[in-house]
DNA sequence: ATTTTATTGAAAATGATTACCATTATAATG
DNA sequence: CATTATAATGGTAATCATTTTCAATAAAAT
């Protein structure tokens, strides 16, 4: 659905900028460009080294800065898979639902999204969601399932 | 199950770290106690206050280095919330088997344990470990599930 | 075009964790 | 029980991700 809101490079999450009272800057433009290409899990770095290969005038630090932006709108999840760096995702991808289900090597670190059992456990999920936040008046954003342990070429290095 | 094997403080992880050649020392003594003897989800400092109200003499390092022995051995469990610092639990607690589903605030940090549905989720989880585990072969050792948003006192505050 | 004020980027500060290294304590051996 | 080899320790310094600070800049309201 590009471009739907008349000419120019006028994007969809403009609106909830603007709504916030938040300012649209050259900076937020390309880091939510370089969220939106991006499947993988990318590290604040990650971020900072793509945005900079497209605009090499933003720092670090504004990267850092934006994403807790994006997160409190909502339009960022935040994760931790143990090693010590957050990892950072389009919350609604313009691609498919995000689920957020994983493999995580406690060796060398590697993530694998798995997507089986997606019906099953989402079905469960939905359940658990619905019963806990009223059970505990809580309101519910957002999941992880994270299976850890060893993947298969680290576990052919422990022989 | 205290004091089975002879007399004198021997504990059931003696033979674990004999097997594996590891000294028993009073550092990693007083470090496991204090794991069994706590249900939270320790963070490495809460630990270090801990161990330095029983025996001084320990240092933070020693705490790291022995989470991270205990990690490896597979005693202890290492959990992220993603407010900046790790938190450890001892794997196969004196008292039931430990369950790893949580709900946390992500502005406050506050983490509840729940325990319903603890056994369609186990049911669920063991199936996908069953089938996860062959498609992947990936050796699974632990697992999370793990729901982020805001909690009652939060939600209040908002307002 | 001017003004207000949110946003930025560089550098410094912070906080958790790790590496280093000389000293100490465990436990195997005589 | 004394000796010895070496694993383990603890304090300090280093590292790494993330935050804070602050003067300079840019967005958008006027």
């Amino acid at each position: 659905m590009p471009e739907r809101w008349g000419r120019g490079p006028t994007k969809w999450w403009h609106g909830e900028f603007r709504g916030c009272g938040y300012r649209i800057t050259i900076p937020r433009q390309i880091i939510l460009q370089v969220l939106d290409e991006s499947k993988e899990h990318l590290s604040a770095e990650d971020i900072y080294l793509k945005v900079h290969n497209i605009y090499p005038a933003i720092g670090l630090t504004t990267v850092y800065r934006t994403l807790e932006l994006l997160i409190n709108m909502g339009l960022v999840f935040k994760f931790d898979f143990g090693d010590g760096r957050a990892r950072y995702e389009l919350a609604r991808g313009t691609k498919e639902p995000s689920h957020h289900h994983h493999l995580i090597c406690t060796k060398c670190g590697r993530i694998i999204d798995y997507t089986d059992f997606v019906d099953e456990e989402l079905e469960l999920i939905k359940k658990i969601e619905k019963e806990l936040s009223k059970k505990y008046n809580f309101e519910i954003k957002n999941h992880t399932i994270q299976f850890y342990g060893l993947c298969d070429k680290c576990l052919d290095k422990e022989k």
